[in-house]
RNA sequence: CGGGGCGUAGCGCAGUCCGGUAGCGCAUCUGCUUUGGGAGCAGAGGGUCGGCGGUUCGAAUCCGCCCGCCCCGACCA
Protein backbone atom coordinates (compact mmCIF):
# COMPACT_ATOMS: atom_id res chain seq x y z
CA UNK A 1 0.00 0.00 0.00
CA UNK A 2 1.28 3.23 -1.24
CA UNK A 3 0.94 5.81 1.86
CA UNK A 4 0.19 8.45 -0.37
CA UNK A 5 -2.53 7.08 -1.66
CA UNK A 6 -3.72 5.40 1.97
CA UNK A 7 -5.99 6.74 4.77
CA UNK A 8 -3.71 7.47 7.80
CA UNK A 9 -5.09 10.17 9.84
CA UNK A 10 -2.32 10.58 12.31
CA UNK A 11 -2.04 13.08 14.81
CA UNK A 12 1.05 14.68 16.20
CA UNK A 13 -0.68 15.65 19.61
CA UNK A 14 -2.28 13.64 22.30
CA UNK A 15 -6.30 14.14 21.93
CA UNK A 16 -7.87 15.42 24.98
CA UNK A 17 -10.01 12.87 25.77
CA UNK A 18 -7.77 10.13 25.85
CA UNK A 19 -6.34 8.51 29.29
CA UNK A 20 -4.86 5.90 28.70
CA UNK A 21 -2.03 4.61 26.35
CA UNK A 22 -3.87 2.32 24.21
CA UNK A 23 -6.79 5.10 23.61
CA UNK A 24 -4.16 7.88 22.95
CA UNK A 25 -2.17 5.32 21.13
CA UNK A 26 -5.01 4.37 18.78
CA UNK A 27 -6.71 7.60 17.67
CA UNK A 28 -2.65 8.92 17.50
CA UNK A 29 -2.24 6.52 14.65
CA UNK A 30 -5.52 7.16 13.24
CA UNK A 31 -6.95 3.28 14.47
CA UNK A 32 -9.86 4.75 15.45
CA UNK A 33 -12.41 7.15 15.70
CA UNK A 34 -15.22 7.90 17.99
CA UNK A 35 -18.87 8.64 17.17
CA UNK A 36 -20.78 8.52 20.79
CA UNK A 37 -19.73 7.90 23.51
CA UNK A 38 -17.89 3.75 23.51
CA UNK A 39 -19.21 3.68 19.76
CA UNK A 40 -16.20 3.73 17.67
CA UNK A 41 -15.65 3.75 13.86
CA UNK A 42 -12.69 1.63 12.60
CA UNK A 43 -10.47 2.97 10.16
CA UNK A 44 -7.82 1.63 8.06
CA UNK A 45 -5.17 0.55 9.86
CA UNK A 46 -7.24 -0.83 12.96
CA UNK A 47 -9.35 -2.06 10.90
CA UNK A 48 -6.23 -4.22 9.58
CA UNK A 49 -5.18 -5.23 13.53
CA UNK A 50 -9.18 -6.30 14.42
CA UNK A 51 -9.42 -8.38 11.15
CA UNK A 52 -5.74 -10.15 12.37
CA UNK A 53 -7.07 -10.61 16.01
CA UNK A 54 -9.89 -11.97 14.41
CA UNK A 55 -8.92 -14.51 12.40
CA UNK A 56 -6.46 -15.87 14.78
CA UNK A 57 -9.17 -16.27 16.86
CA UNK A 58 -11.13 -17.50 14.19
CA UNK A 59 -8.72 -20.10 13.51
CA UNK A 60 -8.00 -21.56 17.24
CA UNK A 61 -11.71 -21.70 17.41
CA UNK A 62 -11.60 -24.21 14.15
CA UNK A 63 -8.60 -26.14 15.15
CA UNK A 64 -10.80 -26.93 18.61
CA UNK A 65 -13.09 -28.29 16.64
CA UNK A 66 -16.16 -25.23 17.04
CA UNK A 67 -18.54 -24.02 13.98
CA UNK A 68 -18.96 -21.05 13.01
CA UNK A 69 -22.25 -19.26 12.13
CA UNK A 70 -23.55 -15.67 12.51
CA UNK A 71 -26.67 -14.69 14.35
CA UNK A 72 -27.86 -11.57 14.21
CA UNK A 73 -26.98 -8.33 16.51
CA UNK A 74 -31.13 -7.39 16.79
CA UNK A 75 -33.28 -10.55 19.39
CA UNK A 76 -36.62 -10.33 19.45
CA UNK A 77 -37.56 -9.99 23.48
CA UNK A 78 -39.47 -13.25 23.39
CA UNK A 79 -36.41 -15.38 23.34
CA UNK A 80 -35.21 -13.48 26.61
CA UNK A 81 -38.43 -13.82 28.54
CA UNK A 82 -38.66 -17.46 27.71
CA UNK A 83 -34.97 -17.94 29.71
CA UNK A 84 -36.12 -15.55 32.25
CA UNK A 85 -33.47 -12.73 31.43
CA UNK A 86 -35.13 -10.41 30.20
CA UNK A 87 -36.44 -8.84 33.19
CA UNK A 88 -33.12 -9.61 35.10
CA UNK A 89 -30.68 -8.13 32.48
CA UNK A 90 -31.44 -4.97 33.55
CA UNK A 91 -30.38 -1.58 31.72
CA UNK A 92 -27.28 -2.50 30.58
CA UNK A 93 -29.56 -3.98 27.46
CA UNK A 94 -30.34 -1.98 24.97
CA UNK A 95 -34.30 -2.14 24.37
CA UNK A 96 -35.67 -0.97 21.13
CA UNK A 97 -39.20 -1.19 19.38
CA UNK A 98 -39.52 -1.78 15.42
CA UNK A 99 -42.65 -0.38 13.66
CA UNK A 100 -44.98 -2.50 14.55
CA UNK A 101 -43.83 -2.30 18.70
CA UNK A 102 -42.52 -5.34 18.85
CA UNK A 103 -39.83 -5.64 21.52
CA UNK A 104 -36.40 -6.26 20.34
CA UNK A 105 -33.25 -5.73 21.34
CA UNK A 106 -29.66 -5.22 19.97
CA UNK A 107 -27.85 -8.06 21.41
CA UNK A 108 -25.39 -8.25 24.14
CA UNK A 109 -24.67 -11.76 24.36
CA UNK A 110 -26.87 -14.99 22.45
CA UNK A 111 -27.37 -17.64 24.58
CA UNK A 112 -30.99 -17.51 24.29
CA UNK A 113 -30.52 -17.29 19.99
CA UNK A 114 -27.74 -20.00 19.60
CA UNK A 115 -30.26 -22.70 22.32
CA UNK A 116 -33.03 -21.82 20.14
CA UNK A 117 -30.86 -22.78 17.04
CA UNK A 118 -30.20 -25.69 18.57
CA UNK A 119 -33.65 -26.84 19.73
CA UNK A 120 -34.85 -26.30 16.19
CA UNK A 121 -32.59 -28.68 14.99
CA UNK A 122 -30.63 -31.20 17.32
CA UNK A 123 -33.10 -34.21 18.70
CA UNK A 124 -30.07 -36.78 19.83
CA UNK A 125 -27.02 -36.98 21.41
CA UNK A 126 -25.69 -38.86 18.68
CA UNK A 127 -25.33 -35.13 17.20
CA UNK A 128 -23.40 -34.30 20.02
CA UNK A 129 -20.82 -32.89 20.92
CA UNK A 130 -21.70 -29.54 19.32
CA UNK A 131 -20.29 -25.92 19.51
CA UNK A 132 -21.45 -23.44 17.76
CA UNK A 133 -19.46 -19.73 17.67
CA UNK A 134 -19.53 -16.69 15.64
CA UNK A 135 -17.81 -13.11 15.76
CA UNK A 136 -20.32 -10.37 16.09
CA UNK A 137 -21.08 -6.96 17.47
CA UNK A 138 -22.61 -6.81 20.68
CA UNK A 139 -24.30 -3.86 22.72
CA UNK A 140 -24.13 -3.30 26.19
CA UNK A 141 -24.77 -0.02 27.54
CA UNK A 142 -22.42 0.41 30.28
CA UNK A 143 -22.93 2.77 32.73
CA UNK A 144 -19.64 4.46 32.23
CA UNK A 145 -18.25 3.73 28.63
CA UNK A 146 -13.99 4.68 28.88
CA UNK A 147 -10.50 3.32 27.77
CA UNK A 148 -11.55 3.61 23.69
CA UNK A 149 -12.03 0.43 22.19
CA UNK A 150 -11.28 -1.64 26.00
CA UNK A 151 -14.77 -0.82 27.09
CA UNK A 152 -16.91 0.54 24.56
CA UNK A 153 -20.52 -0.23 24.87
CA UNK A 154 -20.32 -1.60 20.96
CA UNK A 155 -17.71 -4.25 20.79
CA UNK A 156 -16.97 -7.06 19.02
CA UNK A 157 -16.99 -10.54 20.33
CA UNK A 158 -16.01 -14.08 19.75
CA UNK A 159 -19.10 -15.99 21.45
CA UNK A 160 -18.85 -19.89 21.40
CA UNK A 161 -21.19 -22.35 22.96
CA UNK A 162 -20.87 -25.51 23.44
CA UNK A 163 -23.48 -28.68 23.70
CA UNK A 164 -23.14 -32.05 25.21
CA UNK A 165 -25.62 -35.09 26.39
CA UNK A 166 -23.76 -35.27 29.87
CA UNK A 167 -21.63 -33.33 32.41
CA UNK A 168 -18.47 -35.33 31.55
CA UNK A 169 -18.84 -34.39 28.44
CA UNK A 170 -19.44 -30.97 28.92
CA UNK A 171 -16.05 -30.83 31.09
CA UNK A 172 -14.13 -31.67 28.14
CA UNK A 173 -15.91 -29.31 25.68
CA UNK A 174 -14.37 -26.84 28.32
CA UNK A 175 -11.27 -27.92 28.97
CA UNK A 176 -11.39 -27.86 25.10
CA UNK A 177 -12.06 -24.38 24.81
CA UNK A 178 -9.32 -23.74 27.41
CA UNK A 179 -6.36 -24.95 26.32
CA UNK A 180 -7.63 -22.97 22.61
CA UNK A 181 -7.95 -19.19 24.91
CA UNK A 182 -4.13 -20.54 25.77
CA UNK A 183 -2.80 -21.03 22.16
CA UNK A 184 -5.31 -17.97 20.80
CA UNK A 185 -3.72 -15.27 23.14
CA UNK A 186 0.16 -16.67 22.88
CA UNK A 187 -0.23 -16.75 18.86
CA UNK A 188 -0.60 -13.20 19.57
CA UNK A 189 2.27 -12.98 21.59
CA UNK A 190 0.22 -12.78 24.88
CA UNK A 191 0.73 -14.37 27.95
CA UNK A 192 -2.97 -15.29 29.37
CA UNK A 193 -3.12 -15.92 33.30
CA UNK A 194 -6.90 -17.97 33.53
CA UNK A 195 -8.66 -17.30 37.11
CA UNK A 196 -11.34 -18.59 38.56
CA UNK A 197 -13.63 -16.29 38.30
CA UNK A 198 -17.60 -15.61 39.37
CA UNK A 199 -19.57 -16.10 36.51
CA UNK A 200 -21.73 -13.28 36.89
CA UNK A 201 -25.26 -12.29 34.46
CA UNK A 202 -24.40 -15.52 32.52
CA UNK A 203 -24.05 -17.98 35.40
CA UNK A 204 -22.96 -21.15 35.74
CA UNK A 205 -21.03 -23.19 38.20
CA UNK A 206 -17.54 -23.68 36.82
CA UNK A 207 -15.89 -20.09 34.82
CA UNK A 208 -12.61 -18.90 34.24
CA UNK A 209 -11.51 -15.04 33.14
CA UNK A 210 -8.88 -15.05 30.84
CA UNK A 211 -6.19 -11.73 31.94
CA UNK A 212 -3.27 -10.93 29.67
CA UNK A 213 -0.79 -9.19 31.35
CA UNK A 214 0.04 -5.54 30.19
CA UNK A 215 1.85 -3.22 33.31
CA UNK A 216 -1.25 -0.83 32.77
CA UNK A 217 -3.47 -3.70 32.80
CA UNK A 218 -6.86 -2.50 35.30
CA UNK A 219 -6.46 -5.42 38.03
CA UNK A 220 -3.66 -6.18 40.08
CA UNK A 221 -2.75 -10.55 39.67
CA UNK A 222 -1.48 -13.14 41.41
CA UNK A 223 -0.10 -16.43 39.48
CA UNK A 224 2.06 -19.27 39.64
CA UNK A 225 5.06 -18.53 37.71
CA UNK A 226 4.42 -22.00 35.76
CA UNK A 227 1.78 -20.14 33.53
CA UNK A 228 4.91 -18.35 31.92
CA UNK A 229 6.66 -21.86 31.20
CA UNK A 230 3.78 -23.61 29.57
CA UNK A 231 4.29 -25.82 26.46
CA UNK A 232 1.13 -25.36 24.34
CA UNK A 233 2.99 -27.31 21.25
CA UNK A 234 2.32 -31.22 21.93
CA UNK A 235 -1.28 -32.66 21.00
CA UNK A 236 -1.54 -33.76 24.76
CA UNK A 237 -2.12 -30.88 27.42
CA UNK A 238 -2.65 -31.58 30.37
CA UNK A 239 -5.39 -29.59 31.55
CA UNK A 240 -6.05 -30.87 35.12
CA UNK A 241 -3.01 -29.80 35.94
CA UNK A 242 -3.53 -26.26 34.62
CA UNK A 243 -6.80 -25.56 35.48
CA UNK A 244 -5.39 -26.40 39.38
CA UNK A 245 -2.51 -24.00 39.25
CA UNK A 246 -3.20 -20.78 41.34
CA UNK A 247 -4.15 -17.46 40.08
CA UNK A 248 -6.13 -14.85 41.45
CA UNK A 249 -7.14 -11.28 41.28
CA UNK A 250 -6.14 -8.59 44.35
CA UNK A 251 -9.63 -8.92 45.64
CA UNK A 252 -9.61 -12.85 46.29
CA UNK A 253 -5.67 -13.12 46.81
CA UNK A 254 -4.99 -14.19 50.34
CA UNK A 255 -1.48 -14.15 51.16
CA UNK A 256 -1.92 -16.44 54.34
CA UNK A 257 -3.70 -19.00 51.88
CA UNK A 258 -2.14 -18.72 49.07
CA UNK A 259 -0.77 -22.36 48.14
CA UNK A 260 1.90 -21.23 45.89
CA UNK A 261 5.73 -20.46 47.81
CA UNK A 262 6.86 -17.51 47.27
CA UNK A 263 9.43 -17.88 45.40
CA UNK A 264 6.91 -18.85 42.22
CA UNK A 265 3.74 -16.52 43.02
CA UNK A 266 4.04 -13.89 40.63
CA UNK A 267 2.76 -10.16 40.67
CA UNK A 268 1.18 -8.36 37.59
CA UNK A 269 -1.22 -6.15 36.02
CA UNK A 270 -4.07 -7.41 34.13
CA UNK A 271 -6.55 -7.16 31.48
CA UNK A 272 -9.78 -9.31 30.80
CA UNK A 273 -10.02 -10.58 27.45
CA UNK A 274 -12.08 -13.34 27.85
CA UNK A 275 -14.20 -15.44 30.29
CA UNK A 276 -15.46 -19.12 30.19
CA UNK A 277 -18.29 -20.72 31.70
CA UNK A 278 -20.00 -24.06 32.40
CA UNK A 279 -23.82 -23.38 33.13
CA UNK A 280 -25.33 -27.08 32.51
CA UNK A 281 -29.32 -26.34 32.10
CA UNK A 282 -29.51 -22.60 32.96
CA UNK A 283 -30.90 -22.03 29.48
CA UNK A 284 -31.85 -25.66 27.89
CA UNK A 285 -34.27 -26.27 30.12
CA UNK A 286 -36.28 -23.19 30.55
CA UNK A 287 -36.27 -22.80 26.36
CA UNK A 288 -36.54 -26.68 26.17
CA UNK A 289 -33.80 -27.44 24.18
CA UNK A 290 -33.39 -31.64 24.81
CA UNK A 291 -32.07 -34.26 22.97
CA UNK A 292 -32.74 -37.98 23.57
CA UNK A 293 -30.41 -40.09 25.33
CA UNK A 294 -28.98 -43.66 24.51
CA UNK A 295 -31.64 -45.03 27.32
CA UNK A 296 -34.56 -43.39 25.04
CA UNK A 297 -35.02 -40.62 27.53
CA UNK A 298 -34.99 -36.77 26.97
CA UNK A 299 -33.17 -34.89 28.65
CA UNK A 300 -32.32 -30.95 28.63
CA UNK A 301 -28.35 -30.04 26.76
CA UNK A 302 -25.68 -29.37 29.00
CA UNK A 303 -24.23 -26.07 28.06
CA UNK A 304 -21.25 -23.71 27.96
CA UNK A 305 -20.39 -20.44 26.97
CA UNK A 306 -16.79 -18.95 25.68
CA UNK A 307 -16.05 -15.26 25.01
CA UNK A 308 -13.71 -13.65 23.39
CA UNK A 309 -13.35 -9.44 23.84
CA UNK A 310 -11.72 -9.38 20.40
CA UNK A 311 -12.23 -5.41 19.80
CA UNK A 312 -11.20 -5.08 23.15
CA UNK A 313 -7.86 -7.11 22.78
CA UNK A 314 -6.78 -4.51 20.38
CA UNK A 315 -6.34 -1.80 22.84
CA UNK A 316 -5.28 -4.63 25.25
CA UNK A 317 -2.13 -6.10 22.89
CA UNK A 318 -1.08 -2.14 22.48
CA UNK A 319 -1.24 -1.63 26.53
CA UNK A 320 1.11 -5.18 26.23
CA UNK A 321 3.63 -3.79 23.56
CA UNK A 322 4.07 -0.28 23.23
CA UNK A 323 7.28 2.33 24.12
CA UNK A 324 7.18 5.84 24.21
CA UNK A 325 7.30 6.57 20.81
CA UNK A 326 4.11 4.93 19.71
CA UNK A 327 2.64 0.90 19.54
CA UNK A 328 5.16 -1.75 18.84
CA UNK A 329 3.49 -4.60 17.18
CA UNK A 330 3.93 -8.47 17.53
CA UNK A 331 4.53 -9.62 13.84
CA UNK A 332 1.35 -11.73 14.33
CA UNK A 333 -1.15 -8.70 14.52
CA UNK A 334 0.54 -6.26 12.97
CA UNK A 335 -1.27 -4.19 10.20
CA UNK A 336 1.43 -4.16 8.07
CA UNK A 337 4.73 -6.29 8.46
CA UNK A 338 6.92 -3.68 6.93
CA UNK A 339 7.59 -0.42 6.44
CA UNK A 340 8.85 1.07 3.66
CA UNK A 341 10.82 4.58 4.03
CA UNK A 342 11.54 6.33 0.87
CA UNK A 343 13.65 9.40 2.49
CA UNK A 344 14.01 11.10 -1.32
CA UNK A 345 11.50 9.65 -3.74
CA UNK A 346 12.62 12.90 -6.01
CA UNK A 347 15.61 11.47 -5.99
CA UNK A 348 16.33 9.25 -8.69
CA UNK A 349 18.54 6.56 -7.42
CA UNK A 350 16.92 6.83 -3.92
CA UNK A 351 12.92 6.95 -5.15
CA UNK A 352 14.17 4.03 -7.81
CA UNK A 353 15.39 1.74 -5.69
CA UNK A 354 12.67 2.20 -2.99
CA UNK A 355 9.94 2.00 -5.58
CA UNK A 356 11.89 -1.50 -7.20
CA UNK A 357 12.03 -2.84 -3.12
CA UNK A 358 8.19 -2.25 -3.26
CA UNK A 359 7.40 -4.06 -6.13
CA UNK A 360 9.41 -7.43 -4.75
CA UNK A 361 7.79 -7.28 -1.32
CA UNK A 362 4.62 -6.90 -2.78
CA UNK A 363 4.89 -9.95 -5.73
CA UNK A 364 6.70 -12.00 -2.57
CA UNK A 365 3.79 -11.02 -0.67
CA UNK A 366 4.76 -9.00 2.37
CA UNK A 367 2.58 -6.45 3.29
CA UNK A 368 4.27 -3.59 3.40
CA UNK A 369 3.15 -0.01 3.80
CA UNK A 370 5.09 2.27 1.52
CA UNK A 371 5.56 5.89 2.21
CA UNK A 372 6.58 7.33 -0.03
CA UNK A 373 5.53 11.14 0.22
CA UNK A 374 7.19 14.29 0.40
CA UNK A 375 7.32 14.25 4.22
CA UNK A 376 11.12 15.15 5.67
CA UNK A 377 12.63 11.94 7.33
CA UNK A 378 11.82 12.94 10.90
CA UNK A 379 8.38 13.48 9.94
CA UNK A 380 8.63 9.88 8.23
CA UNK A 381 10.27 8.19 11.21
CA UNK A 382 8.19 9.65 13.82
CA UNK A 383 4.94 8.61 11.91
CA UNK A 384 6.71 4.42 11.70
CA UNK A 385 7.78 4.45 15.24
CA UNK A 386 4.12 5.70 16.25
CA UNK A 387 1.91 2.37 14.17
CA UNK A 388 4.37 0.28 15.01
CA UNK A 389 4.91 -1.96 12.18
CA UNK A 390 7.79 -4.74 13.01
CA UNK A 391 10.26 -3.98 10.07
CA UNK A 392 11.09 -0.28 9.13
CA UNK A 393 12.79 -0.63 6.12
CA UNK A 394 14.87 3.06 5.14
CA UNK A 395 15.82 3.77 1.63
CA UNK A 396 17.84 7.34 1.52
CA UNK A 397 20.11 8.74 -1.22
CA UNK A 398 22.97 7.87 0.38
CA UNK A 399 22.71 4.07 0.78
CA UNK A 400 21.10 4.36 -2.18
CA UNK A 401 23.98 5.37 -4.21
CA UNK A 402 25.98 2.99 -2.21
CA UNK A 403 23.53 0.11 -2.88
CA UNK A 404 22.47 -0.11 0.82
CA UNK A 405 19.31 0.03 2.68
CA UNK A 406 18.52 0.09 6.02
CA UNK A 407 16.57 -2.30 8.44
CA UNK A 408 15.75 -1.51 11.74
CA UNK A 409 13.34 -3.88 13.68
CA UNK A 410 10.54 -1.12 15.48
CA UNK A 411 11.51 -3.12 18.96
CA UNK A 412 15.00 -2.41 19.99
CA UNK A 413 17.68 -0.05 18.62
CA UNK A 414 18.93 -2.07 16.27
CA UNK A 415 19.99 -0.91 12.95
CA UNK A 416 21.21 -3.28 9.76
CA UNK A 417 22.59 -2.15 6.52
CA UNK A 418 21.96 -4.15 4.03
CA UNK A 419 22.05 -5.33 0.22
CA UNK A 420 18.62 -5.09 -0.97
CA UNK A 421 19.38 -8.92 -2.36
CA UNK A 422 20.05 -9.67 1.66
CA UNK A 423 17.28 -7.64 2.75
CA UNK A 424 14.37 -9.12 0.45
CA UNK A 425 15.96 -12.53 1.54
CA UNK A 426 15.40 -11.94 4.89
CA UNK A 427 11.53 -10.23 4.83
CA UNK A 428 10.78 -12.98 2.26
CA UNK A 429 11.46 -15.79 3.95
C1' C B 1 -26.50 6.66 39.10
C1' G B 2 -23.31 9.74 42.80
C1' G B 3 -18.94 13.06 42.56
C1' G B 4 -15.61 16.25 39.49
C1' G B 5 -14.53 18.66 34.79
C1' C B 6 -15.02 20.21 29.75
C1' G B 7 -17.57 22.03 25.01
C1' U B 8 -14.24 28.45 21.00
C1' A B 9 -11.18 26.61 13.18
C1' G B 10 -9.49 19.56 11.40
C1' C B 11 -6.31 18.84 16.31
C1' G B 12 -4.26 21.10 20.99
C1' C B 13 -5.50 25.51 23.57
C1' A B 14 -6.06 31.12 25.24
C1' G B 15 -9.99 34.63 25.66
C1' U B 16 -15.28 33.95 29.89
C1' C B 17 -14.11 36.25 36.45
C1' C B 18 -14.32 42.25 34.63
C1' G B 19 -19.92 42.25 27.99
C1' G B 20 -17.73 46.18 22.91
C1' U B 21 -18.45 41.66 17.69
C1' A B 22 -12.62 36.17 18.15
C1' G B 23 -6.96 34.81 18.79
C1' C B 24 -2.26 31.45 19.32
C1' G B 25 0.39 26.80 17.97
C1' C B 26 -0.03 22.60 14.82
C1' A B 27 -2.50 21.00 10.42
C1' U B 28 -4.42 22.69 5.31
C1' C B 29 -3.55 25.62 0.41
C1' U B 30 0.20 28.69 -2.86
C1' G B 31 5.33 30.13 -3.78
C1' C B 32 10.58 29.94 -2.74
C1' U B 33 14.46 27.67 -0.01
C1' U B 34 15.51 23.18 2.52
C1' U B 35 15.81 17.57 2.88
C1' G B 36 18.61 10.98 7.74
C1' G B 37 14.49 12.15 13.64
C1' G B 38 7.91 15.92 13.63
C1' A B 39 12.07 22.34 8.53
C1' G B 40 12.43 27.99 7.41
C1' C B 41 10.46 32.37 5.15
C1' A B 42 6.39 34.90 2.66
C1' G B 43 1.31 34.80 1.68
C1' A B 44 -3.84 32.58 1.90
C1' G B 45 -8.26 30.00 3.37
C1' G B 46 -11.07 28.16 7.43
C1' G B 47 -15.15 29.46 13.29
C1' U B 48 -23.84 30.49 13.30
C1' C B 49 -17.81 30.37 20.08
C1' G B 50 -22.48 22.78 21.60
C1' G B 51 -28.09 24.20 21.07
C1' C B 52 -32.45 27.07 22.40
C1' G B 53 -34.36 31.07 25.08
C1' G B 54 -33.60 35.50 28.17
C1' U B 55 -31.06 40.21 29.97
C1' U B 56 -28.63 44.32 27.27
C1' C B 57 -27.70 49.62 22.65
C1' G B 58 -24.35 45.35 22.29
C1' A B 59 -23.29 38.39 24.60
C1' A B 60 -17.99 33.42 23.43
C1' U B 61 -18.37 36.37 28.08
C1' C B 62 -24.17 37.45 32.41
C1' C B 63 -28.96 34.30 33.58
C1' G B 64 -32.19 29.87 32.56
C1' C B 65 -33.21 25.28 30.18
C1' C B 66 -31.43 21.40 27.10
C1' C B 67 -27.64 18.37 24.51
C1' G B 68 -22.90 16.11 24.10
C1' C B 69 -18.10 14.42 25.82
C1' C B 70 -14.20 13.18 29.47
C1' C B 71 -12.35 11.68 34.44
C1' C B 72 -13.12 9.08 39.63
C1' G B 73 -16.52 5.26 41.96
C1' A B 74 -20.27 0.81 41.95
C1' C B 75 -20.65 -3.01 36.90
C1' C B 76 -18.34 -5.68 32.59
C1' A B 77 -15.68 -9.34 26.74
Amino acid sequence: MRLSRYFLPVLKEDPAEAEIVSHRLMLRAGMIQQLAAGIYSWLPLGFRVLRKVEQIVREEMDRAGAIEILMPTIQPADIWRESGRYEVYGREMLRIRDRHEREMLYGPTNEENVTDIFRRHVRSYRQLPLNLYHIQWKFRDEIRPRFGVMRGREFLMKDAYSFDYDQAGARRSYEAMFVAYLKTFRRMGLTAIPMQAESGPIGGSMSHEFQILASTGESEVFYDAAFEELDLSGAEIDVERLTGLYAATDDKHDPARCPVPPERLKRARGIEVGHIFYFGTKYSEPMGATVMGPDGREVPVEMGSYGIGVSRLVGALIEAFHDDRGIVWPESVAPFRVGLVSLRPDDPACGGLADALYERLRAAGVETLYDETEERAGAKFATMDLIGLPWQVVVGPRGAKAGLVELRPRAGDERLELTPEALLDRLCS
